[in-house]
DNA sequence: TAGAAAGTGGGAAAAAGTGGGGAAAAATGG
DNA sequence: CCATTTTTCCCCACTTTTTCCCACTTTCTA
């Protein structure tokens, strides 16, 4: 499980330099290699290639004549970059994918379990705040699954 | 699978120069011929030539007296153009081909499994934020593949 | 504080992308 | 059916991007 918020830089070029803690784990999971994709919210996400190939898996199999499924697989296989890191563990990111997250200089590396997400810094710490001011109407109209979490 | 969404040029005589990391895969696949034809979106679909065959037999087999069937298969096989790669990777789309989809210099190629989606720039991006737009209301009344999805 | 490891920047060779000239082929019109 | 115009195709040359590698700086560790 990969956990953590962690500030990184991306040079001139959009390489990002992977944390040390996170690559040995990721030579182990897939020898370096790694998917970068975007999100719904104007991130990336960056998966261990065999979790990537079990999402698009899904993503295949979902009813192509639902729109929403339709706008999934066409944005997320869409933008799905391979990504190999070099010798210095870093991994250059493809410039439409920069840009789509607006990525500048600073950004920020966030574990979030089976994947990372990517966010330009600015705009994590303004999104975070948002979701937190959010958070204290939103008690009411919970999907069940969410009712009964105990943290 | 063709994954990634890639910035192209089509120069003025409208020729389109296939990113490199496909190129060897669609020689695999086809011996370099491509198939376009038109999308329902005004953008533009390249199959290699088995794959499109194998979507040519289907589309002729539709009822012929249902009209989305006619419909389709009218524009679709209508359409369709055999392309070959020149010596530099590029291929030679038809005027009408880029005319309906107003491809003008600046293009995207988005790898969709079996096939690209090609569309004019600027139009994909209003089209993808549309999308992502769409997609927050969407929380509801998701299909129950959908619901229960985790990436 | 010295040494090692990680982070960062950038130069240069190689590869890919781009543009266009001109011969060949096709289309058009008389 | 031939002549003229347009389009297509092949090739060469120039520009930009990518990739690989080296070197310097900073941070961590012993």
């Amino acid at each position: 499980m990969f956990r953590g918020a962690t500030k990184v830089t991306l040079d001139t070029k959009g390489r990002l330099s992977i944390p040390t803690r996170y690559r040995e784990r990721i030579q182990d999971r897939c020898n370096g290699q790694l998917v970068v994709t975007v999100d719904q919210d104007y991130c990336l996400l960056l998966y261990p290639m065999p979790d990537w190939e079990e999402i698009e898996r899904k993503l295949v199999q979902l009813p192509s004549l639902n729109r929403t499924a339709r706008r999934l697989l066409r944005l997320m296989v869409g933008y799905a970059s391979e990504l190999d890191m070099d010798g210095h563990g870093r991994v250059l990111l493809p410039r439409e994918l920069r840009e789509f997250a607006a990525l500048e200089r600073h950004a920020i590396l966030i574990g979030q379990g089976n994947k990372f997400e990517l966010w330009d810094e600015s705009r994590w710490n303004e999104r975070r705040d948002q979701w937190l001011k959010d958070a204290e109407s939103d008690d009411e109209g919970l999907p069940h699954e969410l009712e009964s979490l105990s943290l």
